[in-house]
DNA sequence: GTAACTGCAAAATATTTGCATCCTT
DNA sequence: AAGGATGCAAATATTTTGCAGTTAC
């Protein structure tokens, strides 16, 4: 099992599994968004539909991992950054779709910027998604 | 039947049927995006499930909504403004969503300010999601 | 050993498709 | 009248729930 997901557990006091471990893996190594499709397809052989539900709940709860909205209404999800915590995302940088190999990315270095909001609009959390054509499609 | 939904929908020449104009009438009055499902509870006593999907699909096509996306992973769908044509989607404008009442604003006053990608992204649409609390729920 | 996790079956929900009928033009 | 739109039935896809067996600690 990979060591850094299994710290990534210990460090929000869940169990270490193999589903979780594996899971976690995947998205350490992937370094972009993943679809539940693409997951589930991952590890079709190895665990059950119904782990993998529960898994990926459980690391959005932990703030492990994020969704990433999508115009075209498929979800997906990113490992979050270290100053997620629990129930509360800071995810504040931009994600991009790439309309060519339809991979996501996070675009950890590109910020989001701050927006002037009309008279009486709070803002607590703000997400930009970003379509277009990637670094590898150009 | 609402004129100006008639009006809509003869623009981007479509016939005129109790159920698209009911929609589009419900989008143009309450200004705020619509879920799936309000739109269907709305509507289930006089159309079929089925024909809403199908209509909901249809406009999105021709342009006349545009789904918004979310982070907790449901569709919302709210009108265009007119810059939109088929196939192509200019929705250059934040939109809101409050925790509080959970309603849904397009910010149109509130455009999506420029962002520079890092080398070898090129941007062709961009989508803005701020959530908080809204001007009636302060 | 015990509490938590997983897999299986099945329920519940959401979305799509085919086709006969009805309505718009 | 003709082509498109709708409703119904049913297929397909997606997500959730209950429970018994298994595993982590």
């Amino acid at each position: 099992m990979n060591q850094q997901a299994i710290n990534i557990l210990k460090t929000h006091q869940l169990s270490i599994t193999v589903s979780r471990s594996s899971v976690l893996t995947l998205f350490l190594k992937s370094k972009k968004a993943l679809s539940y499709t693409t997951i589930e397809h991952k590890f079709s052989d190895k665990f059950d539909r119904v782990t993998m539900y529960r898994t990926l709940t459980l690391f959005i709860e932990k703030g492990i991992i994020h969704t990433i909205p999508t115009s075209d209404n498929t979800t997906l999800y990113a490992l979050c950054k270290n100053e997620c915590t629990e129930g509360h995302h800071h995810d504040e940088h931009v994600h991009f779709i790439c309309d060519d190999c339809g991979t996501t990315t996070c675009l950890s270095e590109t910020n989001i910027p701050k927006i002037k909001l009309p008279k009486g609009y709070t803002a607590a959390e703000i997400q930009m998604v970003v379509k277009g054509v990637c670094e590898r499609c150009i």
